[in-house]
DNA sequence: GCCGTTTTCGGCCCGACTGTTTTCAGTCG
């Protein structure tokens, strides 16, 4: 496991000699050991102790020095009298949009502003105004995103809780004292983000196993209920209950407000009993159909099940094509082979390549020459018989007018064309709507990219009718992503409901970078079930043949 | 601060957009 707290010290050191306004490159070199370290998951005390650390490129000697200090001291010095110098809390400054770190140091030497309340201060008093370079607009930008991040405080991700929730499941079940236990809560129903995680016990005497779970989990105690909290803070409940109570519970603490208040409605109209082994076995005593857990967010649901409308939702083995992943052509990793390779491991026929379009320089974006030399090294590969084929794709930005990124006889030559904005977000919603209804239009678009380009607890969405991106869709027979990088999630669940209804196919595609992330693709899977979708509703559920005969038409 | 190497210092990812800009700095993806 990455040191995390070293990571992020390696992150301020970055920022902070940015805002000093410190040679950049030095400060990149920063940001550069911290990256290294979390995407390699190195561990720094063996390097340090085996003498190695030096090796790795991105470590010279005065990195190693320090990070010498960090593992024999817990503290770099260098750090320590950064801080001193200015307030460590500008960081979380720079983390609101549009304020870099020369913006930062601006505010901070004028205005004195040295955290995120005090600019918010400044934007409502009106001293933000009087400095050079703060408009109407750009105020107004700020405070929009102050109000994010404090609506998104106490929000986590999914992904960021799986590890450790997967980890105290498995020290739970292996308990001889416990019959079972299941995650609930937000996480069980795939909310987008959550609050807490919860998990519900089944023992047969739920006071000693509370209390002694007390102990080995140093939690606190309340009735039979521990709590706790994770590194990360996020907040653990778990509830040890008696097996005849074991489903209930679990159904209970599952279900959103409104779902589970509708439940307990019907509950009392029936007046079945608590007794069950299965939470099939409750709704069947309702009378009414299963409802899996990830469509326990409204009434809708239940509505269904009282009329048997629960369709069979698509699971992961329907998926049959991995689309939409980048290669080290442009801003990936991994080769095409190895994203291949792995694609065909996690058992899909077909993966489909799409790097960066040439206006993305910053993701070394292809050029037309390089669209051309990658093709022949596709068609290379395809001859080769690795028993997956290789599509050619491209992520092609939408550009301000909406017009794609390179002349109809290049993007002619791509089997498929996904369309993504990645620039000018601060456009206004009627022109956005309007520059990606443009992108839809064009004959050789197939697939839109994350339509709103949020980023969960961290960007907003760009201001778009996504409402009317959807039935342009609709009206031009495109596709939609459901973009299943876990910090996108987009299109959202709710959005995907309506997408269903226009009669728009969506593709469920990982937009990933490297091999370890391909997996992702599953997580969409998840926002797929969540909008109510069917294997027939995914067009990368199609084999290769009817893919490359219904989708690529070639 | 690191790398590569013409072994001592120059180059390090880049292009578009915005602002109180007039030729450029800051931010973003």
């Amino acid at each position: 496991m990455p040191d995390k707290k070293l990571v992020k010290i390696l992150n301020n050191i970055s920022i902070l000699l940015e805002i000093k306004g410190e040679n950049p490159f030095k400060s990149r070199a920063y940001s550069n050991a911290a990256e290294i370290i979390r995407e390699n998951q190195i561990d720094i005390e063996k390097e340090v102790q085996g003498g190695t650390l030096g090796n790795i490129k991105g470590f010279g000697e005065a990195l190693v020095k320090k990070l010498t200090e960090y593992v024999e001291t817990g503290k770099i010095t260098y750090y320590e009298k950064l801080i001193s110098e200015i307030p460590e809390s500008l960081v979380d400054i720079t983390k609101i949009n549009t304020m870099g770190p020369k913006k930062t140091k601006l505010v901070y030497e004028q205005l004195g502003v040295k955290n995120i309340n005090e600019l918010e201060s400044a934007c409502l008093t009106g001293s933000l105004s009087k400095v050079k370079g703060f408009t109407e607009k750009s105020i107004e930008i700020i405070q929009n995103s102050i109000a994010h991040k404090k609506a998104s405080k106490g929000l986590f991700l999914q992904n960021s809780v799986i590890e450790y929730a997967e980890n105290l499941l498995g020290k739970l079940k292996s308990d001889s004292d416990i019959i079972d236990a299941e995650i609930s809560g937000s996480y069980r129903r795939f909310a987008e983000t959550i609050t807490e995680l919860n998990i519900v016990v089944s023992t047969k005497s739920p006071e000693n196993v509370t209390k002694k779970f007390r102990t080995i989990l140093f939690a606190d105690q309340i009735g039979n209920q521990l709590k706790l909290s994770t590194n990360e803070n996020i907040p653990v409940t778990i509830d040890f209950v008696k097996p005849e109570e074991y489903i209930f519970k679990l159904h209970l603490s599952t279900g959103s407000k409104e779902y589970i208040t509708s439940f307990n409605e019907l509950l009392k109209e029936k007046n079945v009993v608590t007794n069950f082994n299965s939470e099939e076995e409750l709704y069947n005593s309702l009378g009414i159909k299963y409802v899996p857990p990830e469509l326990r967010e409204c009434n809708t649901a239940l509505e269904k099940a009282k009329q048997f409308k629960i369709p069979k939702l698509i699971e992961n083995s329907d998926l049959k094509g991995m689309l939409h992943v980048h290669s080290n052509w442009s801003d990936g990793k991994n080769t095409i082979l190895e994203m291949a390779l792995k694609a065909k491991e996690l058992g899909f026929e077909y993966i489909a390549m799409c790097d960066h379009s040439r206006s993305a320089g910053y993701t070394n974006g292809l050029s037309i020459e390089r669209v051309q030399a990658q093709h022949e090294e596709i068609d290379k590969l395809n001859s080769e018989n690795h028993e997956i084929k290789i599509l050619k794709g491209i992520e092609s930005d939408i550009l301000t007018d909406g017009s794609l990124d390179y002349p109809e006889d290049v993007l002619e030559k791509f089997d498929i064309v996904v369309v993504s904005v990645h620039s000018l977000f601060n456009m206004s919603k009627s022109l956005m709507t309007k520059r990606i209804i443009a992108a839809l239009a064009s004959p050789y678009t197939t697939i839109l990219g994350h339509p709103t380009g949020r980023l969960l607890t961290s960007r907003l969405p760009y201001e778009v009718d996504i409402k009317e991106i959807i039935d342009a869709a609709a009206d031009y027979g495109k596709i939609i992503e459901i973009n299943a990088n876990p910090y996108r999630l987009d299109l959202s669940w709710d959005n995907v409901i309506y997408a269903k209804e226009k009669g728009v196919k969506i593709a469920i595609n990982p937009d990933s970078h490297k091999t370890t992330t391909l997996e992702d693709v599953f997580i969409g899977v998840k926002v797929a079930r969540k909008g109510w979708l069917e294997a027939k509703d995914v067009v990368n559920c199609l084999t290769y043949d009817k893919f490359m005969k219904e989708v690529v038409k070639k």
